[in-house]
DNA sequence: AACGTAAATTGACCTCGATCAAACAATTCT
DNA sequence: AGAATTGTTTGATCGAGGTCAATTTACGTT
């Protein structure tokens, strides 16, 4: 695993994220100064629970899952990001302490920057302050999103809402690809592999088509109903 | 339901919050400006899902229940915030909609902050933008938390977990008070009221004494084992 | 194309917690 | 105090989803 300065890819997925997206051009290269970008192979662990973390992360390819552990070895995933979001944030207001585990799905380009210069830059800059609040925010609505639809749907309304979360609005039939294999779908919504499969085949019954990644819907009225 | 401005009671309980707690005199006074405070009886609607915001609420005294619903009507609770705390600060960063109903579990007197001039007040004091991110932030953790536990624990798990949290860490005995009925605490724990019942008295087994709202602890190491 | 490995599915079983109903306890009201 | 209301516990039943084992399918490699 070797670690670089960013590369102009780099920096173009990452300014091209929600985070950077209302910041001026000055601001988010001040926020990138100093940066750096590093490769995980799958399954490499990017931080520990309760280690210390004095980095902000960004995911410029690939994709990471962050997750607590049960005393009995279990896991329960928080989030999983996707290329463009950061993650991590968390530890630069709780005493740069992780409060959960984050580890690469697929092989990922991870870029880390130096939380003691954003918050110094966050502190000088509203703007940047007010980006990291949005971030916070956001993350938070994630984590209680998923919280409510965890104790009020059952297994195929969770993963009927997160198809129609990938619908367009106006159509009633439409296709696409998971973003990642069903087996890490089936941890961002908190179910064994096998429930997810099973929550598919419920699902075809209201005009669902699963063929490897691909999933078709029919009936948009039909899995709104679900 | 009566608005009033907040009376030295509602500002020395403000002040005193986790929120409040490093900001200046001036800082809070700032904030404070303009706040205002209503009495809500036991189950009045302070809020729901999707309706304007244009505010930020604190509970000067009682009890208040943020939650989602169900299409078919069913609850979910998001979190409980006993007096001091600050809640519905996500309408602020999310185009002034609330993205939950808040309900007060109790007579209470809830404090009414602009969120307009708060906003405008973190623009041109970082201190006040950084005790908006530690709030952002305790407030996405206590979701992750929340979600962590209801994935990897079983009922009486989480319940032992709630009593190890109002435990001091050296004691090896002790008891408390339950802060609100059994019924709410079902709720903030995902649980029905009759699993909460039988969470404690699963716990029995294990030296949890429980009358009425009193919890005796007689083994700690025994509830961490659980 | 064929192989080997990893992922996904299916079936059988079982546990946890929701739900409904009823008994019981604790408050509040008169 | 006694009645009425509300909260809590207990019992019985049921269904959702976890787990384990056995296939089947998909995918990367040669």
């Amino acid at each position: 695993m070797k670690t670089l300065r960013l590369n102009s890819n780099d920096r173009a997925v990452l300014l091209g994220s929600r985070f950077f997206e209302k910041l001026s051009a000055a601001a988010s290269d001040a926020i990138l100064e100093g940066a750096v970008v590093s490769n995980h192979e799958e399954h490499d662990i990017l931080f520990h629970q309760d280690e210390p973390v004095d980095s902000v992360f960004c995911v410029s390819s690939g994709l990471v899952r962050v997750y607590r552990l049960g005393k009995d070895g279990r896991e329960a995933d928080i989030a999983v990001f996707p290329r463009g979001e950061i993650f991590g944030e968390n530890a630069m207001f709780l005493g740069n302490r992780a409060t959960a585990n984050a580890q690469a799905v697929e092989s990922s380009m991870i870029a880390r920057l130096d939380s003691r210069n954003l918050r110094r830059l966050a502190e000088q800059h509203p703007d940047i302050a007010q980006a990291l609040m949005e971030l916070l925010c956001r993350h938070g609505q994630m984590a209680e999103d998923c919280l409510a639809e965890d104790r009020l749907l059952t297994a195929p309304q969770r993963v009927a809402s997160y198809i129609l979360g990938h619908c367009p609005d106006g159509s009633t039939t439409f296709s696409f690809r998971l973003p990642f294999q069903k087996n890490v779908l089936a941890g961002k919504l908190g179910l064994a592999p096998e429930a997810l499969s099973r929550a598919f085949s419920a699902l075809r019954r209201s005009g669902v088509t699963v063929k490897g990644r691909m999933i078709e819907i029919h009936d948009r009225q039909a899995l709104e109903r679900f």
